[in-house]
This record gives C-alpha cells, structure tokens and sequence, in this order.
DNA sequence: ATGGATGAG
DNA sequence: CATTCTCATCCAT
C-alpha cells in the first residue's frame, strides 16, 4: 500500500469528434463540407466543426444557431439508431482488435475506456528481452495467433502534457528533459506510458481506416486523469499525461469539470469555497453565467478540507470520492466488456399532450420501438444469421417501467411506475407479434401506469404530458444461459401482485372523460372489458381465460426451470 | 423490488 | 439553469 509505483493502471480513452455529425457525415458524404448541425426537437444535439467555427454551439437553440450561422444544414437526430449502431460498431471492431483485453467500457455513445495495462506490460517485456532496434512489433494479442504494428522506438505521437515532457525516443526515457536522471519507478512508468501512446494512436488510425470517424484520445494511469488529458488535444488527435505532474495538471480544472462531479454538487462545493454566493444566484437565469465563480480543483484543496466537504450536503460518501479524485486518487475500474445494455428505454417529449387518443398513439409508437429493440438486443436468432437452431434470449429483462414528465410538475423531474414485466411481451417477441404485443402492452400496462402515476401525482385532472418514456429494465447479462421459448414462464419467479390496479378506478372530472375517449367508442359496453384478478391487467374479456394460463403456468413450472 | 436523484454524453 | 434521448449507478424505502 505505500508504494503504489510501478503497479499504476494504463487507461486510454477514446473520443469520437462531434459523433453525431460524422455519423451524418457518413450517411450523407456531401455533408462533410458544410456547416451541420443534429436536431433534436428544439436544440442542436451537436454540430459538426465547421459549423463551430461559425459560432454554432452544442445544445444550442435551433433559432438561436440559424442566426449565427444562415446557412446551417440541419439534419434530424431524434431517432438514435444510426448513432448506436455506428457506436457498437466501433467498439466491437475494437474489441476485436483487443483480443484478450475485456476491460472495455463505453460511456455514452462515443467514448470508450479501455484499461491496457495487461497488454502494455506484456509488450514492454517483450520489448526489454528484445535486441536494441529502432522499431518494435507490438503485440495486440496476449496469445497466439498474434497481430502487431510497428511502432518506431525514435518518434513518440504528439502530444504529451506538460508540452515536450516526454522524450520522443524510448531510449531516452531515462533522462528527464533537462538531463536529470528518473527514478526507475518512473522510467518504467513512462515506458508503459510510451508503448500506450503508439497503441492509441494505431487505433485512432484503424478507427479512421475502418470506420470514417476521427477520435480524440487520452492517455494516463486512471479513468479521471484518461478522460482530462484527452480534451486537451482535439479534434482528431492525443494526449499522454507526464505520470509526476498530473495535480498540477488537476488543479487548473474547475471543480465541476471532473468526471462525477456534476451540476449539483459542484453547486455545494462551489458554495463551501464562496459562501458569499447565494444559491439563488447560483441557479438562476441570464446571470448564472456572469455571476458564476469558477472555482478550481486547487483552490478546493487547499482552502477546504475533507471534513469540510462531508459535513456539507454532500455527504461523506461522496466527499471521500472527491477529495480523492482531486487528488489525483481514482481506483474506479474500467469495467467488462458488457454484451447487452442492462435497460431499453424510448422516450418522446411535446409541448404538449392532453387527448387520451393522442395518449394512445404515443404509447403504441415507443412501444413499437421499444419491441424492436427488445428483439435486436436481447434475443439471438440463428437462422438470422445463416444458422439453424432456435431463436434464445441472450437476456430476459425483469421490469417494465413507464417514466413522465408534466407540465405542472414539470421542471426537474420525471415520476416514473413500474411493474414486473409480463411473460406475455417476452412471448411477443419471440415470435415475432409485434403488433399485438404493442396494443396489448399500451393498454393493459403503459395506460394503468400511467393513470397511477397521475393520480398519485395529484394530477388527475388538467393534466399535460410534456414527456413519456417506456422502457425495460433488471436486464441481466446472461452469457451462455440456454434460454428457449417457454423457459420465461417458469424463469421469472413470482410477479408481485399489486391491488390497487386491480382495484376498480373510481376518478371525477376528466379523468373520467380521458378513460371515456379512448376506451368507449361508442359501441363498446361495460361487459367488453375485464381485469385480470391475478395483474390487475385490463384487456377485453374473452383474452382473459388465456391470459389466467399465463399465471397458471407461471406457479405451476416455476421451479423445473433452469435457475441458476 | 420500487422510485427518485444524480451522473454521464 | 434546462433544452434531447438516452444509459448507468447509488440511495431510501
């Protein structure tokens, strides 16, 4: 524990430049000499570099970016799906590259972390075993069958941070730049430092090669210090962090630029510094920007102390995690290789949406997606894939959940309900029903979920959605399960039984009207519906005598399954 | 487990 | 500040 030299984590991680714009830029290959900009409803999602140039901002109002920039081409991004495939693309192609290295994480769609320590020092072995030359193969792989690069032990890719602080030639790494001989901890960190930079760089490279998007990296012995150093040098280039000068380096950043340290707690801590703020100053309108104080990482250091920060609001969990990582002190692993997203969610958002029908149709439209996905991502089809075998679930996901956001409770936050989710949607998947699956899934679980929420909200009449958000979550990553049709009836375990749904509503005014519109059409009479007594499911009655099997099968085979 | 808060891009 | 459309983790219950 009190020598930590020697055993420091390599992490690089990668940036892809504006990954929206070049996304586009590759779907539509004239849109790389013009000023682009992504929409999302009303904001720019991102922009591509010319437009910044122009002064069109990231985030920015549609109205605000066409002022600056007349002639901005603007292309829609509210549907993600180019964006997360070019993105899983990437990181498979790399992981593929990688052979041997699961420590891979992406974060977002665009950045991805990678702890090369394994691999680094497996090459820095080889290399000192090696005869003295000007170029070495560096192993991508741990085992046979190997593929290398050269990389030439006289020239390092720039940059380095403090600027020319590292010797372009491996040789030399002894010597600092004025001469000076290294501690051999250090020598032997900067080798690895070393051998990491040209591997960025060869990714960097084959990233460009395979898949057209250019990518800024970062290089050092943490995630924190790793993500820092690479928005020093962008677009489409490096940074390797000097291993002994990373809390000057930490010092200059505003407090509220390092990674965990977000809007809220960069608040606290920015109060703690300079009580003279009051906090309405601090969160409010066109001023925030003016009256805003930058505080930095060093002036966090020395004029508070630990105990100062776990007595605030921020608690002394958390304090004890910022006061390390301003001190340069990040343990947080890069995580596993991770094969599916432990949640699916699709959301939309309006001005406004009262109309129970207009409900409705919102519901069926994400649901619809939200299968989709739930069929690309979860399940593993062989003949899809030119095989033979049946379609399995490479992971079942255990809740379904429905997320809002209203006008009235508007600001801030989203009150979301959720359910476990029925065995019928897994089934629905499966075999490929898509559109009975969504009408099903609107108005037995997004609609009752989306009254309790409503009216436990108070919000029962007057109500106007300005988001809706349906997802599946408790995705566990089940890697190698045999998981076939049938097996989620008895895999589940037992739903909980919630009452209240299965309670007859009873509500005034336009709740009552809403629930009129969109299930009374006239023809329709009280006996064409029924409840589940087991879910509290509403759906027409002559699906209720086969939706009672479900439950049935659900007790009855739920411990002759697989369970691990 | 559920639902909110907070973080990330 | 939040704007968009996600995704992840932590915490109280």
């Amino acid at each position: 524990m009190t020598d930590k030299r020697g055993k420091e984590r390599i992490i690089i991680h990668i940036d892809y430049d504006c990954f929206y714009a070049s996304v586009w830029e590759n779907l539509r290959p004239e849109l790389r000499t013009v000023p682009l900009g992504i929409q999302q409803k009303s904001i720019l999602a991102t922009c591509n570099y010319i437009a910044r140039e122009r002064g069109v901002k990231k985030l920015q109002l549609i109205k605000d970016a066409k002022a600056a920039c007349p002639d901005l081409v603007i292309v829609n991004g509210e549907d993600l799906t180019p964006f997360r495939d070019a993105s899983r693309s990437i990181f498979n192609f790399i992981a593929g590259t990688l052979v041997g290295t699961n420590q891979m994480e992406r974060l977002g769609f665009d950045e991805i972390f990678i702890d090369v320590t394994a691999l680094v020092d497996h090459n820095l072995a080889l290399l000192l075993n090696s005869a003295p030359g000007d170029t070495f193969s560096f192993h991508l792989t741990l085992s046979p069958p190997h593929t290398t690069f050269p990389i030439n032990l006289h020239n390092l890719p720039p940059y380095t941070h403090p600027s020319d602080s590292i010797p372009p030639s491996f040789s030399s790494l002894s010597l600092d730049t004025s001469g000076q001989a290294q501690p051999p901890e250090t020598i032997r960190l900067l080798q690895r430092l070393y051998l990491a930079t040209h591997l960025a760089t060869h990714l960097r490279t084959l990233v460009k090669s395979t898949h057209n998007h250019t990518a800024s990296a970062g290089i050092s012995t943490s995630k924190t210090l790793a993500k820092l150093a690479g928005t020093i040098n962008k677009p489409d280039a490096q940074t390797v962090l000097h291993p002994t000068t990373t809390q000057a380096f930490l010092d200059k950043f505003e407090i509220g630029k390092i990674p965990g340290i977000g809007r809220k707690a960069a608040t606290i801590i920015r109060q703690l510094v300079n009580p003279l703020i009051e906090p309405e100053e601090q969160l409010h309108e066109e001023w925030f920007e003016d009256v805003k104080q930058k505080v930095t990482v060093l002036e966090v250091r020395t004029k508070l102390t630990q105990v100062d920060l776990a007595r605030s609001p921020l608690g002394g969990t958390e304090a004890a995690k910022v006061w390390a990582w301003i001190h340069g002190l990040d343990d947080q692993g890069v995580g596993a290789k991770k094969t599916v997203p432990s949640q699916i969610t699709v959301e939309d958002t309006f001005r406004s949406l009262t109309r129970a029908e207009a409900v409705m149709e919102v519901l069926d439209r994400l649901h619809s997606k939200m299968l989709s996905r739930m069929s690309s991502e979860l399940v593993e089809d062989p003949e899809a894939a030119g095989g033979v075998g049946k379609k399995r679930w490479i992971a079942v996901p255990k809740t379904y959940r429905l997320s809002i956001r209203t006008r009235k409770h508007g600001f801030g936050n989203r009150v979301s309900r959720s359910m476990p989710l029925p065995s019928w949607v897994l089934s629905g998947v499966i075999n490929g029903d898509n559109e009975g699956t969504v009408g099903r899934l609107s108005r037995e679980m997004g609609w009752n979920l989306m009254k309790r929420a409503l009216k436990e909200e108070g919000e029962e009449r007057g109500w106007d959605l300005q988001l809706v958000n349906v997802g599946v979550a408790g995705i566990e990553g089940a890697e190698g399960g045999r998981r076939t049709i049938g097996e989620f009836f008895g895999g589940k375990g037992k739903q909980t039984v919630r009452e209240e749904v299965a309670e007859v509503e009873e509500m005034d005014g336009e709740w009552e009207l809403w629930e009129e519109e969109c299930y009374v059409d006239g023809e329709e009479d009280e006996d064409v519906w029924g409840v589940c007594s087991v879910c509290g499911g509403r759906m027409l009655r002559f699906t209720l005598e086969a939706h009672a099997r479900f439950h049935a099968l659900e007790h009855s085979e739920g411990m002759d399954m697989d369970m691990a």
